[in-house]
DNA sequence: TTGTATGCGTTATCAT
DNA sequence: ATGATAACGCATACAA
């Protein structure tokens, strides 16, 4: 248990005053000192093996240098998210190249204790990236007001929030586009998650407009309700599979949800594309591993965390807060689930 | 840009001592104030939304009251990983109830700048629980001869180092075996990284060893390499099939590498497991959902990382150092990637 | 029961 | 060029 050693120590080691160790260790510009101190500073610390202390340097700096990345969902869902740590890759990315860590939290809306608040005011983090906010979340409306800086991954009934996002609406619309496109006219859709969340409001809406704008009749009873697990992409298709009336195509909003529901189909000898098309949304990297390859909608995942974080950090370095929403690119990914890549031959043995 | 409350602020809009502020609102024993007293300090700290700094109490208190969960693996690698988020639930779901925070950061053993001793001797977290460690780790000796709370979730060539571990070359021979109890004698194997790995050659060993306690000879030009991704088990799958005569069986050490395994096999219309028998290793989430459910090796992911958690924060907070390693269960997971859960019947339309 | 004084390890401002 | 010294916000030993 001995001690750490301190700027203090390395300074009595070296003969000098504690002042002189901060400017040469921080490489103060103007203050001119010997070379011949600044050598025996340098040695003196290396040899010390020291190291100035965080906690002490955020005191005084009145940063923590730590950024929060904050998931608005159960810990359940938020570790079972498969586009999350592609997120979390770019927020990590930019906060090691600016000298910020990266703190992890699911924080469930209604939880009173660990707030969003707590977190921000009790001074744990300098700035917040909030992942699938609420449509009208309050908590992050009130924290903006307070001047928290504070990036949304995501959107809310609210102006002036700035956001890094999709447009979840048309990027829905192009899956759905797609399978209309392949002749599909009985479209069923399972969603990402309630429709508390944004995202999955915006995605019911570009389904049901892909399908109005086709003249296609918007049915809700066709429309179905993931939870962000497989497991509840797994109900859902059961639910569909008990319809009267079978859909040809499914839009599933989310990979994540897809899983469970081919795995539905799977179960029930249901195979895919052949007798039903399935469309996913995400493109989780496992997507195209699957059996068959997932159709899907490529966000942009690592590059939303990325831009995030650039956000926020240019924010507290540079006080520079964000003037306009940053919405990043969909693609359609056009694999083997929806038939349309190539047809798979039967199957040979080798 | 207004200023944050502090404990001061409340002393004097309470019109009492911070001291007394400071008592109420830590719930000092001892202590008796008078209850009107504590009362209004209450509702000041409220009226005045105060929040305790942080950074001021880890200060004072000499901790950050901030969990470092370091992961011995390239970034890309890293988060890529689809057991890791199970562990770091365990993790996190201890942690908040200690009132720790939970820091993760991806720490390759190249990496001088941000190693794992920069990340403790600047006292950016209390402790620290490394996963995946190599067989001969320096860093983490010399943190440990340093007295660092450190906690394994993996093994590496040194004794004493606490750590939280499945016994894996037994749960690999636990694979093997029944593979070759179904009747298997041409085995290949993929491993889930390289051997510098602890785990890796533990795996390996597992399989080596079932192989021989059956009789069946250990042929080195069966074993392929995988590096923790899908797309280095598609390529070792690619190796396998190249082979003249294939294997009927393969182990691999890894759901994720086997995830691009078995699209490896999907694409060169290869049935699982009718043509060839699949064994996995982890149990990530997702393996019951593939097509073909994924038999396996379960992993108490979510358990090893409660149980380090738990371990360290009893080291931090009554300075109790571990004294015995913690190794868990694993579970064969049967399903039908092996062809013995129950014969799939042909396909039917539904 | 409450107030006073000190320390935690830095950084930064001022003299010298 | 360098050395005191204040300040950051909180906790606590000690005094009153």
């Amino acid at each position: 248990m001995n001690k750490r050693t301190t700027a203090k120590d390395v300074a009595e080691a070296a003969g000098v005053s504690r002042t002189t160790v901060s400017f040469v260790l921080n490489n103060v510009e103007g203050m001119r000192i010997s070379e011949e101190t600044r050598q025996k500073v340098l040695d003196t610390a290396e040899a010390l093996n020291y190291h100035p202390d965080a906690t002490a340097r955020s005191m005084v700096k009145g940063k923590t240098f730590i950024l929060g990345f904050v998931v608005r969902q159960e810990p359940d869902k938020a570790y079972a998210d498969l586009l999350l740590p592609e997120v979390m890759r770019g927020i990590s990315e930019v906060a090691g190249e600016h000298g910020y860590h990266l703190l992890f939290k699911p924080v469930p809306p209604e939880d009173e204790k660990n707030s969003l608040t707590t977190l921000f005011l009790e001074r744990q983090v300098d700035g917040l990236i909030v992942s699938g906010p609420l449509s009208n979340d309050q908590e992050i409306v009130d924290l903006m007001t307070a001047n928290a800086p504070i990036i949304l991954q995501g959107r809310i009934d609210y102006p002036n929030i700035p956001s890094v996002d999709i447009n979840n609406r048309k990027a829905a619309e192009k899956a759905v586009n797609h399978l209309i496109g392949l002749g599909h006219t009985r479209i069923a859709m399972i969603t990402n998650a309630s429709l508390q969340y944004s995202s999955s409001k915006d995605r019911l809406n570009g389904y049901r407009r892909a399908l109005v704008n086709a003249g296609l009749p918007y049915d809700e009873s066709l429309v179905f309700y993931g939870n962000r697990t497989p497991d509840s992409g797994f109900h859902a298709m059961k639910q569909i599979l008990d319809l009267g009336i079978h859909p040809t195509a499914v839009f599933i909003a989310s990979d994540t949800v897809a899983l469970g529901s081919l795995n539905a189909l799977y179960q029930n000898f249901i195979r895919v594309p052949e007798d039903i098309a399935v469309m996913g949304f995400d493109d989780i990297p496992l997507s195209k591993h699957l059996a068959p390859p997932l159709s899907t909608i490529h966000i942009p995942a690592h590059s939303l965390g990325w831009n995030a974080a650039n956000l926020l950090i240019k924010w507290l370095d540079n006080n520079e807060s964000p003037q306009e929403d940053c919405i990043l690119d969909t693609e359609i990914i056009i694999r083997e689930s929806c038939g349309s890549y190539k047809k798979r031959e039967e199957n040979t043995r080798i």
